[in-house]
This record gives C-alpha cells, structure tokens and sequence, in this order.
DNA sequence: TTGCTTTCCGAAACCGCTTTCGGCTAACGT
DNA sequence: ACGTTAGCCGAAAGCGGTTTCGGAAAGCAA
C-alpha cells in the first residue's frame, strides 16, 4: 500500500468496465448488477482506491467542509476552549465524513478576507466562527455571502441567525445574588472591553441583579481591562485602592479572576474571607488556584457538537433561526467566595484590624 | 458582492475572451499583452471572482492542504498547547496561502484509517502529528505512503525523518540537578505512562542525572500514573505513603505538578519548603497555583511556525532529516522549590516535629 | 417468432480551472 | 516586396470524478 494513489481509470481499466460503470458501483447505484458492484467494491479495496476528493467534489459541487475562524487573541492563556471545541466540531463533521479547516487571521480585515475568500472559491459550505463583537461585521459579511454558519456565541440582535451560547447575563446574576445573600452590598465587576457581546451581556446581569437587590450601583465598581490574568490583577488594584472597596467581584472569566486573587493576596488579604471572588468559566485549573476558585462553570463540553449539528442541518436547508442554543451556566463553589467581613471596608480609612 | 459565485467562464464572457486566456492572465503568464492583462485582473476584482479551490486544485494536482491530526487524549486539560500550535501552522502557511485541515481521531485504528485516506485520497499534500508513541505506527505509515510529514515531538529512531522536540532528557537532568544542589538526595520521579515517547525520555534524563550524581535509583521513586493531575496526585500520594518518602519530586507535567501539589497540602505539609517539586512544561497557569509551580518551562510559542515552514520546505523537495529540531527547555523558579528540609524524611517514621 | 419490458453497462457531457499547442496578426528585417 | 519573427490569443486536452442518456442483451408474454 504506496506509491501513487490509485485512480478510477486505473480501477476501471483492472476491472475491464468503463469509469462511469465503476463510480456508479462504487456509490451503489441500483442500475448496476449485484455480482459487478461486488467485484468492482472488492477490487477498490484490493487496489486502495481512493476517490480523489478534489475532482469528487468539484464534480458534485460541493466543498463537504466547514471552517473554523480561530479567535485572534494575544493572550494565548485565554484559549483554553478552542482544543474542546474543534473536536466537538470534528465529532460532528466526521459523522458524515466533512472535513475540518482551520484559519488563523491575524487582523480583523484578515478576517474578513479570509472569509470572502473561503466562501467565494468554493472552499467550505459553512462556517463558525466564535465570540462575534457587537454587531459583528462577520455576521453581516457571512449573511450577504449567503453562507451558512453558526456562531459560538450571539450578539444583541440574534435573531435571524443560528448560534449557541451560555447565558452570561444569567449567570453573573445568580453570582451576585449569591454574593449579596452571602452580605456583600458591595460587590465589583471586573469585565474585559465591551465590544465583545459576552462581556456586555455579563456586565447587564451584573447590573440587573444589582439593582434587582436594591442596591445603587456604583460606577467605580466597574472595571474594563485587558481579557487576561493581568488585567484582572490591574483591575483588582484600582478597586482595592478606592477608598471605599469592594467586599466581593465578579469577574468575566476565570482567567481574570486569577489575577484578581493575585492582586488580594498581594495586599496579605485573604480571597474568599476578607473579598470574595467568582470567576467564570469553569475552567478545570480553578480546583487549582490559590484558593480553589468560585465559578459560574458552563457546560462547554459539547458545544463543539453541537455547533457542528447545527451547522450540517442548516446546510441541509434549515432555517437558522429554529438552532438557536441558550446553556445555562451554574455556580461551582470552591474557595473564593464567603460571608461578608465587615473590616475590610475600613481597610483604607483607618489602620488595618485583625477580624477575629 | 454575494449570490452565486462567478467562475472563469461567465468572467471569460463578460471580457470576451476564452477562459484560458483569462487564466493565463491572472496568473500572469508572459504571453498576455499587459493591457489585457490589466484589464483582466480589474474585471476579476470588480466581479469578485475567486477561483474554485477544488477545481484549481485538482488542476494542478496538489492540494495545497496539511493535515494535523489532534492528539485523542481524554484529560480535556492536557491540551493546554494545541491551540497554540494551530496557530503557529496556521501563521507558516497562510504565507503560501495553503489550508489547514484538522483530524479528530477517536481511536488509533481510525487514526490510521484516517491518515491513509487523507493522503491516498489528495485531500492533503502533507501531515504534522503530535506526540509520537514509541515505534508510532502513523510514522511508519506516512513513510510508506511517501507522504510528507513532520513530527511534533520524536521517536527513539528518530533519525530518518523531520521533527520539532524539546529535549525532554536534558531537561530532567537540569531538574534534579537543581534539586539535589538544594540538598535533595531522595528525588522522585511523577511520569505518565511510557508507551508515550515524551514520557521515556523525560524518565531517561531523571534516571541519568541520579547516576551523574552519585546518587541510588530507587525504583519505587519512580511513580507513573495517568496524564492528568488525577494522575499526579495519585502518584504523589503513593509517594508519601513510603517509609521513605521523598523530599522531592520531578513531574513530567504541569498538568500533573498540580496534583502533587494537592496531594502535598493535603497533608498538611508545604510545596516548596517541606517538599519540592518541579513541573514541566512552563504554562502560564503555573503562576497562580498554590504555590506558584517552580517548572522546566519550554519556548513552544513558535513551535507551529518551526512545524510548519519544515513541512513546506519538505514537500517542496527537501531531505527530512536535514529538518531535525531540538529546543532545550529552562528552568523557571517559582515556589515549589527550596532546600531540603531534614524532617520531612523522618515524617512516616517518627511522630511529625516542626522544623525550625 | 414478434414485440416489449427489464437489466445492465458504455458513451459522453460536465464540474471549473490549468496548460500546451498552434495559428493569426502585426512588426521587423533585407 | 516577401519571408521571418515576435506578440497574443483561441482551441482543446486534460485533472478525476459524477451523472444523464441511450442502447444492447436478455427475459418475458403473446
């Protein structure tokens, strides 16, 4: 099994049938004899033949591939999903035998280059792509080039297409209610730039459950910066040094809480006594944190699947609009999250106390 | 810009020419006039025409793809570097405009199934593979099938074919080494199982830098478990169960330092003070465990990139084995080291005394 | 035997692009 | 003036499959 790879006309020539006969045999066409669709089946196999899948779907006009648009991010300790999630989108392809590319733009024109390009030349049939911005021009793009896709994730107007997403604004409602039922009146957001829908969409939550709570949501308790464990330390300091801090935060992914309890430890205060902090993600690292990190975790398993599912029937004709998947996160209690202290929002006004 | 795709035909057309004049006019063939030339090349844009890849492809009899197969492990956090990865291969040959395909085997059988249709079948003209067991039959495979490929990681026979490793071996001897000129003498050794190539070798160096120090292998220092931090903390429990447990330990992963480290605190005693340990693979989470994880960190950030242009100067003719690339890892100190601590040998013997 | 289905396969067009080959026209030389 | 040579482009043969169409051979009924 080497050397060049076997073609139909070779096949057919072995066989002594012409290379339509052969095809139609190969792909059990009922106008083709039982014991020569045999023959023909078992001297494919005998002689390796594979079909030439350029000339295969250039024939039949059809790419059988979807692409998957890698989000162009710098921080690479932010990824932790694309490995889960292209081999939920591989499960799904494989089952009919698609197949799988991958581009990696590194701009945002790039980006939209990347995608006139793949769709216009026949390259792929569909496409995902995964955390649009707000009023994605992707979106519009893929919807003008007349494209299937889905999108792993959604943005305020999502109605007239297909995508799959954990529900941000409800999760980081049920992370304050927790925390404001644990006694924290003040508690901080700590978000990533809010051109990305996700961190508008959880910062809404934030803001409705405060005030769902009755409490007056105060504008320095809200914090943009880099989407990393870096720029959730940045934010962190700047919230501890208001003089009158937070007792608690909620922070857009697990990776910014990470920096966030760098910060507080940083300051000899305890995570999860002196300022609770919930994370978002669920990232399987957090058991591993210092302390153990409180997560809103989403069920992010199969999303990959799922995204490939729902991008096959919409190829099939489907209308987007009917595979829309909205997953719920839940509240994973380790370490980080506890009852108010009340000493610490003295902690800048007066010298510090011991509680207890 | 959108509706149906216009092909070489309808542009022909439009210009009132043949299509073969047209496509040696985009390719800039040197028997087009440059005003017809131009004139071509302004309608191409303005129609926004883009040649069907499989057509093309099939034309020209080279798929301009590579394949990369996912490695099928089951820890969804052990794969901390495949995104990183696909972005480099992406980054390489993006610059050649060639596509990306990524496989997700479940099983070896389909992985091998894969690979031979993959090539056999012209989807792709070239292959990268991630961590090779010993004697990988996928090598072995792809050699026969004169398909060119390169290694992300290597084989004990690793001389006949391109690959891009970090030297595992030596890395472990730099780690003990560290280890015992704190003091350590009784240095463990946390290892996945070794059918994987990586994990021998990392064994080979731990066992080879005991030797260059005049130190006793015991063999009951030398715990393999599974590749995840399950893994490590299971292995590291064994460990500290022994009459004589170590004082220090060598993980063949990040991954599973962390369940060392777990393991350690669990029993009310201290990484990096009662016992060491050093991880493997310098990943950025290491910052923010508890401890922060002392590791042998290594420079994988343009490990795709390297991967990728070997694979293209390989199938552009060049010898695999003049494409053979080996990154030495360094040592980055965190927490989890420190100098020996004399007590903690005595822990399962005597009743626990504080030191100092 | 004739006539009429079935059954089964060959022939050929086509998918969209590349590339070789040959011929026409215009420009050149002498 | 005519032959030669470039310069440019059309025609056509692939690349390796798929799919429609038509017809030969075989089966059946009358």
């Amino acid at each position: 099994m080497s050397g060049k790879p076997v073609s139909l006309k070779v096949l057919a020539a072995h066989l002594d049938l012409t290379v339509g006969t052969v095809s139609r045999a190969l792909n059990n066409y009922a106008d083709i004899s039982p014991v020569t669709r045999d023959r023909v089946k078992r001297a494919a196999d005998e002689l390796g033949y594979r079909a030439n899948q350029n000339a295969r779907r250039l024939s039949i006009g059809n790419p059988e591939t979807v692409g998957y648009l890698m989000p162009r991010f710098s921080s690479s300790i932010a990824q932790p999903f694309v490995a889960q999630l292209l081999q939920g989108l591989g499960e799904a392809l494989s089952k009919r035998s698609w197949d799988l590319l991958v581009v990696q733009p590194d701009s945002s024109k790039d980006e939209m280059a990347h995608i006139e390009r793949m769709v216009r030349s026949g390259r792929v049939g569909g496409l995902v792509v995964s955390r649009p911005v707000k009023n994605d021009p992707r979106i519009r793009l893929m919807q003008d080039l007349k494209c299937p896709f889905v999108v792993h994730g959604r943005t305020a107007s999502c109605a007239d297409y297909a995508w799959y997403d954990v529900d941000g604004d409800d999760a980081f409602v049920t992370a304050v209610n927790h925390l404001v039922a644990l006694g924290h009146s003040r508690v901080a957001f700590v978000g990533a730039p809010l051109q990305h829908q996700f961190a508008q969409d959880r910062l809404n939550g934030y803001t409705r459950a405060l005030a769902d709570n009755g409490l007056t949501g105060d504008p320095d308790l809200i914090q943009i910066a880099e989407f990393s464990d870096d720029g959730g330390e940045i934010a962190t300091n700047t919230l501890l040094d208001l003089t009158n801090p937070p007792t608690a935060m909620v922070c857009v992914s697990d990776t910014m809480a990470l920096g966030a309890l760098a910060a507080i430890r940083a300051r000899g205060l305890q995570p999860g006594v002196d300022v609770s902090v919930i994370g978002y993600d669920g990232l399987k690292f957090g058991v591993h944190s210092n302390p153990p990190l409180t997560t809103m975790a989403q069920p992010q398993a199969h999303a990959g699947r799922r995204l490939g599912d729902m991008l096959l029937s919409i190829i099939d004709g489907d209308d987007p609009s009917k595979h829309q998947e909205l997953q719920r996160a839940h509240l994973v209690r380790r370490k980080t999250d506890g009852p108010l202290h009340t000493a610490i929002a003295q902690t800048n006004v007066s010298t510090r106390e011991e509680t207890t």
